[in-house]
DNA sequence: CGCACCCCCTGCCGGC
DNA sequence: TGCCGGCAGGGGGTGC
């Protein structure tokens, strides 16, 4: 479910809600998440104070006051919310975080393939991945090109590669291609100089353009303050089989690549 | 090395 | 109407 924009949409409305703010109480409610949560988890929360929180890839990281970061990453269908403490617990309510001033910060999943860490500074790295975030400088389309160099995966299947880019999941890294003008199964090792240019320059814009629509609420997805993302009624390929491209008006075409459903314009995308 | 296929889990939707 | 298979924005593992 959420990619980039989305935590990152999420890690801006927290930030500055929750700098300076203690953890009074963690109730665990169902540890059973992907990695079942650490049995020190709440004891590791419990008493700190919160500093700074940031979107690194697809995972939210709040830094605690003993020098530890809160690692949270959401999955599919994971929300992170904050309401009222008196507010009643809902269905897949598995974490709450209550605060000082009555809040509470509330991890919600429903198919339960998010993940939770209270992990030393020094761990955050392999915690959260290595991969080169798509908004940074180093996303150039230098790297790109010497990335996908001799590679014969699909350059979609490249773009979704946390290990190499971290933030881009199913929607924008088709959305991304459209704008580029490239097929999803293109190889990746016969991208041109050119194709890498358009597909950074692309991955950019779209990945922009959704974070100051506060992303793309297909289902589950709502920021921190439970509010939808509209960058979904600018899809230009996402999930829309079938139906006329914006630009050309040719049917869009849906297929699967490396399991995931993937979609593009035979038109515009060569 | 890359991918097809399996798993994790629940909910929803369309077809029969 | 009701059941069942397929599918869903995530990642990780196996074997070919």
């Amino acid at each position: 479910m959420p990619e980039l924009p989305e935590i990152e949409t999420i890690a801006v409305g927290l930030a500055p809600r929750l700098a300076g703010r203690q953890v009074r109480r963690v109730l665990v409610h169902e540890p059973r998440l992907r990695v079942p949560l650490a049995a020190g988890f709440a004891g590791g929360l419990e008493g700190r104070c919160l500093g700074d929180v940031r979107r690194v890839g697809k995972s939210l990281v709040a830094a605690l006051d003993d020098g530890r970061r809160w690692v949270v990453h959401l999955g599919m269908t994971g929300r992170f919310t904050l309401r009222a403490a008196a507010m009643p617990r809902r269905p897949h309510d598995h974490v709450v975080v209550l605060l000082d001033g009555d809040e509470a910060l509330v991890f919600n999943d429903v198919r339960r393939f998010g993940r939770m860490a209270v992990v030393e500074s020094a761990a955050l790295a392999d915690e959260v991945g290595h991969g080169v975030d798509p908004l940074a400088p180093a996303f150039t389309a230098a790297f790109l090109f010497a990335t996908s160099r001799a590679r014969r995966l699909t350059v979609k299947s490249l773009l979704m590669d946390q290990r190499l880019i971290a933030g881009l999941g199913n929607i924008y890294a088709n959305e991304a291609l459209f704008h580029a003008g490239v097929r999803p199964r293109r190889r990746a090792g016969r991208l041109s100089r050119r194709d890498s240019e358009r597909i950074v320059a692309a991955t950019r814009r779209v990945l922009a353009a959704a974070i100051a629509c506060g992303g793309s609420s297909i289902s589950d997805y709502r920021d921190a303050f439970e509010r939808s993302g509209t960058y979904q009624e600018h899809h230009h390929v996402y999930d829309r089989t079938g139906e006329p491209c914006r630009r050309c008006r040719t049917p869009i075409r849906g297929c699967v690549i490396a399991g995931r459903s993937s979609f593009y314009c035979p038109s515009c995308q060569g």
